[in-house]
DNA sequence: TAAGTGAATATTTAATAATTTATTCATTAT
DNA sequence: ATAATGAATAAATTATTAAATATTCACTTA
């Protein structure tokens, strides 16, 4: 039998829709991207889609979990490096928060109303994020307490709290409200509160 | 000339005007609620709510005014009190917060519909109850260095900086996506963190 | 048998018409 | 003169229809 030339597989093709559909998704938003479009860029008919994703919010779904698995790496990447103190790491972290938030809503991008889509009807996908953002957060903490430099009882629940004082940096809704500059001097200011405290040393 | 019985003040017609639209905005939403209805129950002509108001969102946000005032009112009096600590104090302005998003979001009410439209519309009246809340924390902040309890160099900045983490206790959407409980214990907790800090005493 | 398609159907979205509602104003009452 | 109104108009909302799009499926191709 004669060799099949570059046999594609199942694979690089879902990656070949989820490619295109992300750069029509980022172009046009969610609502104004056609499955037919993305067909039309894939080389391959519309029914043909639904061999590989179960319908239109699957696609959006992978390309959302995708994205946040790069995001993820940016942020670990950005916290990475033993010589960092606790505060520069969670410093860091937040200020790659708002760096990714700013990407969402300015560049081209009616990526928003993809990610707002997907944050409604996969909630599971979000909440992996924040899974991850959590566990980052434990790490710098923990890795602080190794050092002396903070003391730190209940790593998973002070990491809890410690997120849930970011929201703002996470959400780009309250990211757009403020210039980058106002937000990222909020953002030293917060982590500062949170290593030092308020209380008479 | 004879004594006028009962002479009704403009502003008494104001506020039954109020008070009746109020109750309908709770009821229906800003969208459902009519000029006609509310003309109806307070028993005078469409035409003359037009001597009072300038248009259907003025009276939406002189009620919005008058909620905001009732609100810092309330946190007001929940922080008052010379023998509570400034910890305490926080806690219980900020249990406040989640109380009064709690009471937006539940009772009948639709009323979100209407905050939402005073928020988007007239920006000026969020901003308002914000510079109250700072306000109240500064207080809190400068009572604290006095009784030495707390070590507070920036009152304003750091008031706004706690303000900011404070940002999901204050916004109805986010007061509902938890429970009571949990939401409680998460404002304990960022309490407590802010008070004490991370670091190694 | 697996990969792919065109055409049929179901669902959404957009355009339009119909209706309701906000706002104005000339006029009436007090 | 001040307070109030009914009726007229402008603006917004809702209901209706038409068009576009997602999804399915019987069928073809390799």
């Amino acid at each position: 039998m004669p060799p099949k030339v570059s046999p594609e597989t199942t694979d690089s093709i879902r990656q070949r829709i989820l490619d295109v559909a992300l750069e029509h998704f980022t172009r046009y938003g969610y609502g104004k991207t056609a499955m037919a479009d993305i067909a039309n860029d894939a080389d391959m008919s519309t029914a043909n889609l639904y061999r590989y994703f179960g319908n239109k919010l699957d696609i959006a779904g992978a390309c959302a979990q995708n994205c946040i698995r790069e995001n993820i790496e940016n942020e670990r990447q950005a916290i990475a490096g033993e010589h960092l103190s606790a505060e520069q790491k969670l410093l860091r972290l937040v200020l790659a928060m708002i760096k990714h938030c700013h990407e969402t809503i300015t560049e081209d991008s009616h990526l928003h109303d993809a990610v707002a889509m997907v944050s409604a009807k996969r909630p599971d996908i979000v909440h992996h994020k924040i899974d991850a953002q959590q566990g980052m957060i434990m790490e710098i903490l923990a890795h602080g307490n190794v050092t002396g430099e903070l003391d730190v009882k209940d790593i998973a629940g002070t990491a809890k709290t410690i997120l849930s004082c970011m929201v703002q940096f996470n959400v780009p809704l309250f990211v757009g409200l403020y210039s980058r500059e106002e937000f990222e001097q909020l953002a030293r200011d917060t982590v500062a509160l949170l290593i030092k405290g308020l209380h008479k040393d």
